[in-house]
DNA sequence: TCTAGATATTTGCATTTGCAAATATCTGGC
DNA sequence: GCCAGATATTTGCAAATGCAAATATCTAGA
């Protein structure tokens, strides 16, 4: 077998690893971290999402994400609320604070985009998307059978 | 702007987050890590690496792998040496442990690889992993100047 | 030779992370 | 209406992480 170098994995997590450290250290000055982020957009996709949906659909931890709830509602970027037809269920808004901070992350986020897939065209771009759902669909096949994730 | 679900630093966190999460669940019972199988596979690769250079091939942070290196040493799978060369710089060793690990870990990884890339072509797979690759250099545009990374 | 600045690694420390257990609430069956 | 098991979220806790400071060593120049 070849080198690491070769591996997918760590070409995966190599390039994921450098763009995520790259977008947090550019949207810190705004108070805001990538998780941060992805909440918000996962949020301005739909308003008032419960707290299992937001983990399956940010990949965040739902553990993680209640701290991380804890403390975007101190910042005042969103507001939990109890959903009255199930009081088990948390509902997320954004607040104010959150659309303002959301509509100067956006700008940031596409431009990382744009950066990334620089050289690549429309195709390519979509290409690669697919590509990377499909690893991740692919996992299934090894995933432990009594764990379900989104 | 499109939902989360379509930006291409999500995509990739996604998967890699996925696959690491499902190799290392695999390897815990070996008594390895994601990580020490990466430090493993760079030295099997070349030997008696230092750790600065590790940490680039790796992409583990240096003062993360100082810490994961002292773990390697406990198990028996590496060994430290100051080159005599310069003594600030340390170099590591496989140790008789750390080839026996690799050659349970190796076959674990190339199974990884092939169940991730189910359904890709010999072809799509290569392309895929270029535009990874492409990914990563593309970053370099808007790193901070100060900062160099391997 | 002595020193200032560069380089390599380690250590200190605060944050993030995720598993597992705890808590709260709901549902269906009795 | 009550209980057992299911579901949603939070909390406890220990491990991993990464930045910045500390330490050790080297190099080049005065």
């Amino acid at each position: 077998m070849g080198p690491l170098g070769s591996y997918l994995p760590y070409l995966l997590n190599r390039a994921g690893a450098r763009i995520a450290t790259s977008f947090g250290e550019e949207v810190r000055p705004l108070g805001a971290t990538l998780q941060i982020w992805r909440v918000l957009a996962a949020l301005r996709e739909r308003d008032g999402r419960r707290m299992g949906d937001l983990s399956a659909t940010t990949s965040i931890d739902v553990s993680t994400l209640t701290r991380l709830v804890d403390t975007m509602e101190k910042k005042g970027l969103v507001a939990r609320r109890r959903d009255p037809a199930d009081a088990r269920v948390v509902v997320l808004h954004v607040a104010p604070e959150g659309r303002r901070l959301t509509r100067k992350l956006l700008p940031i986020a596409e431009r990382y985009e744009k950066v990334a897939l620089q050289g690549f065209d429309a195709e390519e771009a979509e290409q690669l998307k697919a590509a990377l759902r499909r690893l991740y669909a692919n996992m299934d096949a090894l995933e432990s059978p009594h764990k379900v994730r989104g």
